[in-house]
DNA sequence: AGGGAAAAGTTATATTATAACATTTTGACA
DNA sequence: TGTCAAAATGTTATAATATAACTTTTCCCT
């Protein structure tokens, strides 16, 4: 129980498994994503920063968002240029993102489907991005209420 | 024969049958778009559109983007902000892209699988796009070759 | 012809992202 | 422990992508 592992304690074990070095702007960066639990832009992150950092410029935003990037524990949705954090082991490569059009809200789907390397007619498939748009629950539920 | 239609002639009579103005800024963004057959970022679509239109501004390029993006003809590949044409007649709103990171050219998938609408657990989904990335079969070779 | 809506023209600026170079931190090892 | 090289960060500037807001033109309908 008291050992329980945070997603953030995990990073730093990960990075120490890698040799990674799990430097403050990385810290700040995923924290930060962390605890908003929704996605956020570059600029977001960056205004977030300014908590812990003096005056920070975009490069140390977009490099540490890279860095957790390459490693897993951070991805792109990419028709919102935002970007969150996973939670998740499994260090996929392949997301599913619910996009909600009418709060910007996005869920991560976590299907595991067949992991394997697709080969489509001899394209070597590395990572698959999907974006799946329309409306959540809450907002569906929203617009019915005010219809009456 | 003589009457096959050009992809471009078909934008013109589903204007015709839709009611929507076939104007020249749109009908040169669609044909810059057709004929390139790559995918193209909107400022190299305006750059191509000064050919007719003289010192074009963005918001042109946009709106003709956005106009064909509403019905079908044109796709956003997300993860590159690029843009490209879809000849393909079934006005489809999923769309499954190949994107190589080598050449970063992009192959669009019409595997037709079921168009039926999606829900999960309340989300109600509009639309999907997928992105693959990876390597396409030319680079894949270039890469063999050049190994040797 | 005249009025109104849609589209396009125009100006300016917002937003997202990276290039390039200087400085600091880190860890390996003499 | 000092010093070197690599990695990371700091800093300045700017590139690339996209839209807001307003004016003018075009098109269609009567």
């Amino acid at each position: 129980m008291s050992k329980e592992n945070t997603p953030l304690q995990k990073a730093r074990q990960y990075c120490e498994m890698h040799q990674l070095r799990f430097t403050k702007p990385r810290q700040y960066v995923l924290e930060i994503l962390f605890n908003h639990q929704k996605p956020m832009g570059a600029y977001d992150i960056l205004k977030a920063l300014a908590q812990f950092i003096d005056n920070p410029k975009p490069p140390t935003a977009y490099r540490a968002i890279d860095f957790w990037r390459e490693h897993g524990f951070v991805h792109k949705v990419e028709s919102q240029n935002t970007f969150v954090a996973c939670g998740e082991d499994h260090n996929h490569s392949d997301t599913h993102f619910l996009v909600c059009d009418d709060c910007n809200d996005v869920k991560e789907l976590h299907l595991h489907h067949d992991e394997a390397q697709k080969v489509y007619d001899g394209f070597i498939s590395k990572r698959t991005v999907t974006e799946t748009h329309g409306t959540c629950g809450d907002c569906a539920q929203d617009n019915q209420d005010n219809l009456r």
